[in-house]
DNA sequence: AATGAATGAGACTTCATTCAT
DNA sequence: AATGAATGAAGTCTCATTCAT
């Protein structure tokens, strides 16, 4: 209900976060952040003390809507495979629906932030997050029976690769057909889940 | 006959790529290539049409590397899990072994190149080189009863995306110890097998 | 209130048309125009967005001025005969006093902006004034029986020829001297005139 | 007859005049000429000194290619009056015909070549020819009665530049339609020949 | 007669940033 | 809180020309 008179911080996020989802990482400038909103190139200077600061905050602010649009606050609800599954396709629809934007924000080799990425805030406690729901998951499904044993924490973080490897090739081959892409998603939780499931004889 | 006396196209080659290597993908200049070459930037030109052309240049070569460090011809010999086991372990130690090149080929947004990995030679025979030792192996496990049935290349590409996802993810955390690392990686490939393999009562 | 604090604008637009008038269109550049303003490079483009824009803003400039040569308001009062020619007088002696600035207007070959005079203003507008000017009085001529009737739009372009091929001659051979360019400058008028003229048995 | 085998020296200068006449003036780079002539840059320079010598070279031909549209060798024989209009019409069509040569040529601010256009051979005997057709038809025009008196050269010169102003504008404005075009050629040259003609009772 | 390789100068333009107002 | 003006550095690329072979 504020958004007509949202302070000059915020729009400017917006804005810089509309270049990077409309025209990708190089395209992004404070120029052209400024001619957006409006405001002069010297404007920003109040509100973000560096291209930096600024590209940093609209990182965060990707990594809270992805953290956002796969926490639905369900996840402790139904089967662990269900919840797993559904996170999964949560996360690659993302990097579908936003790829330029997913591919700024995860797959950049992102200059001064390439560690920024674990540094600042508020991307970490969400990616923290992102991950909480996959390890507790996890470790729920292990503790009920339904996956094999193993250490939660370093399954979770293989699953996550795999998850995230998925969403990065869809985020760059943009042009696949819906169907294409559906089944692969699919078949990728189909071999995640079995990857996990307990009742399997022999090992790899 | 040694490095000195090389070609300039292929010093020029190098230099960028150790660029890339070093710097990374935004660091890399025409300016920075004729340096370090110690040529003048318009000595680049009789070599390379363009930046985009080095660029791709650089990238089929990085590509020529990463498909000739996994393919070392055994692939048809032993049993498909170890040669797929094998394979990702070659994969993901590459990431490890030149994290910023891997970067550079695979992460980044890389503009006019961006479809540029689809297309140009020859990056294309060699990915599809990565791509043909992923799904024969597992046609072949399919075929030998090891692997469930399923539509070979699609596997082939969630396979792919597993593996991908966590050489992206190590060469972008760099500093995880080594042990932590092959723990991680031998969970992934594990995961995967599981995931593959025959003899599994319930789907997912 | 000199011209020393003028505006930047101005200041880059005098720079530039003077260096068009000293060294000629092949020598105006960026960089010369902002050596000689005394500001750096890139300050041109908070003026300017372009070469091309500076460029066009010259030449209207140099439009206007020679406009403004011509046009003395008197142009309503005398005879035909006596408006047109100092009008032609006025057209040739601009291009005299500043044949590098005539010549970088008129005669060049100025890639963009070519049909650029056609098109930018100020350029247009005063440009139409410069034949309104001839073909208003050809017209007045006409019609009070001293011209030859005839379309006066395409008699004022015949004449705006004439009168354009001698000043572009002589803003090229610059060094013929003062008495010789008179008479022929006389000879031209005369020439027009007659031609112009009614009471005239035969045609051609 | 010898056209395939004809010497490196004449094919780069075609090759120049063809750049000159597609894309003009700017466009002409050594580099481009070499590669129409599919010979290195470098060979270039066994031919011709300089751009400069080459460019002048270039021109040299194009002004021999004007005079002998001109002269047709016909011109001693009718009336002057004829043969002038004539002569204006064959002009005028070559401005048509070949828009960027003849800008080239005549139009161009031509850095070291500006003065060339004097200076150099052999344009300087075909442009006096042209010179030498004008003036001598009109001081036979003059003797025979046709022409009101006066001096032959200097009324030349007054003539060369109407029909100069008249071609260089047909030049840069390339998309009036033939019949207009037709029309301002021949109103141009009734101004001429009227303005020339005896029989006329006053003066401006 | 010709070439491949190289060069130094210069072209236009964009960038992130600063500073006085 | 904002702006207009400016800057220095860097970016890619093209040019005419030279020189050893």
């Amino acid at each position: 209900m504020e958004a007509e008179a949202e302070g000059s911080a915020s729009r400017i996020l917006a804005a810089a976060a509309e270049i990077l989802a409309d025209e990708g990482y190089e395209a992004l400038s404070m120029r052209k952040v400024a001619a957006r909103v409006g405001l002069s190139q010297a404007a920003i200077y109040r509100h973000y003390k560096d291209k930096a600061e600024l590209l940093s905050s609209v990182i965060g602010a990707g990594y809270s809507r992805l953290a956002g649009s796969i926490d639905k606050g369900d996840y402790e609800a139904g089967r662990p495979e269900t919840v797993l599954a559904e996170g999964i396709r949560r996360y690659v629809d993302f990097a579908l629906d936003s790829p330029r934007l997913f591919r700024a924000i995860l797959l950049q080799d992102l200059g001064p932030a390439g560690k920024g990425i674990e540094a600042f805030s508020p991307g970490v406690s969400r990616r923290r997050k992102t991950f909480e729901l996959l390890s507790s998951t996890i470790a729920r499904g292990m503790a009920e029976g339904g996956f094999s044993p193993g250490d939660p924490e370093l399954t979770a973080q293989a699953v996550w690769a795999a998850m995230f490897g998925l969403a990065a090739r869809l985020s760059i081959e943009t042009e696949l057909d819906r169907s294409r892409i559906e089944a692969l998603r699919e078949r990728e939780i189909e071999i995640i889940l079995r990857g996990l499931s307990a009742g399997q004889g022999e090992k790899a």
